[in-house]
DNA sequence: ACTATAACCAAACAATCGTTTGCTTTTATG
DNA sequence: CATAAAAGCAAACGATTGTTTGGTTATAGT
């Protein structure tokens, strides 16, 4: 069979720059606060143009998303590749590139905090799927914690990502350094865990 | 002088109904995500209706975050009143009280954790300064902990905070109690600072 | 040069939004 | 009963929403 239709006229320039921007105003005002209109202006196109990349303001949240999650896997990937030590230590290094990334990366990341699966029906159970496999990474993670018997390690998990998704909320640059304020996190949690006397928070 | 005009009809009955109901599209759909005709609805009513109790959805929003805050307020006084112990029990009992009313307790509560300020332009100060209002209490209560010299009671309340109400982003009914869950929670967070050798995690 | 696709414009669509206005019903008091 | 306020209805206002449709320009391959 010949090659039939084998045109690839240009790359999507535009669509990664309305991605960035979106992601700007989904982390700003929220998903049902950006009109696509908001979106288009600042892109310097017309809302219907907006159309041709993104067959609905769903799918554009979405593949923000998802872009999202990609940056902070792979930031967390990349400094755990990086750290050599033991589980607390590989702990504070994906907690340190987590913070980082939700703080000075793009926009992306924070989109994953910021808005609700909730917000957007109809894409919902994929930006919780999206959003569980980033949290495996911490599941393993904390399985591998020295954590006395009797640990509820999901909660232990939830608490974690529970204080370092809410920095975002209260964070002010120039005080402490993202990483600093990770290392403490992780500090506060890992010494209390060392001389728990097993005693019964659970039969 | 004469009574003048010392009529009193009624209560506003439905005015406490509308509240009710509007803190349950808040918390479930979002500040945005709720429409004035959603409420009105639900509420047997009719859209124009509303604005003779709330000159404005924002002002209902305002009402609804007011509700809410003195409600957890009263419910963590309420629990620290009954508390004798120390300053890490009185913290739990406070603890405890937070979780259930956001997990048990009507919607208002929700509503302060829902809701972002910046999602109400219009009243995003005062949104702030009630929830930083309900804060104080703990504030206190960190700052009643024997914690190690260096530690950043700011950072460690934040943490925690955080921890509590990422809660009702993944809980469910019928396995732990929201009151256990408050336990482990502290406890996760006590021993930790109970034997810190004050290593310099600041300068 | 011809063609097919990418990329976008221009303009509108129906639906929904928060809100306003004028009128009616209800209710408690004198 | 009379009256005045409370409470709500009925209906619309202009603005904004997400989206569609058809036409236009730009670009690259044959």
């Amino acid at each position: 069979m010949p090659t039939l239709a084998t045109h690839k006229p240009q790359a999507n320039n535009r669509r990664e720059i309305v991605l960035e921007i979106a992601a700007g105003f989904f982390v700003r005002k929220g998903f049902n606060g950006t009109s696509i209109r908001d979106i288009a202006k600042e892109a310097g196109m017309l809302p219907g143009s907006l159309y041709y990349h993104f067959p609905s303001k769903e799918a554009l949240l979405v593949a923000v998303f998802e872009e999202g999650v990609q940056r902070i896997s792979a930031a967390a990937e990349a400094a755990l590749a990086a750290c050599q030590g033991n589980a607390w230590e590989r702990l504070q290094a994906a907690c340190e590139a987590h913070l980082v990334t939700l703080l000075e990366g793009s926009d992306f990341a924070s989109v994953i905090v910021r808005v609700l699966p909730q917000d957007v029906p109809g894409a919902a159970e994929e930006l919780i799927s999206l959003r569980n496999d980033y949290e495996k990474t911490f599941i393993a993670l904390v399985d591998a914690l020295p954590l006395p018997a009797g640990t509820d390690r999901s909660l232990f998990r939830l608490m974690l990502i529970g204080a370092l998704n809410h920095v975002p909320l209260w964070y002010r640059p120039g005080r402490e350094t993202p990483s600093n304020l990770a290392r403490q996190i992780v500090a506060n949690l890992r010494f209390a865990q060392d001389n728990t006397k097993t005693e019964g928070k659970r039969t």
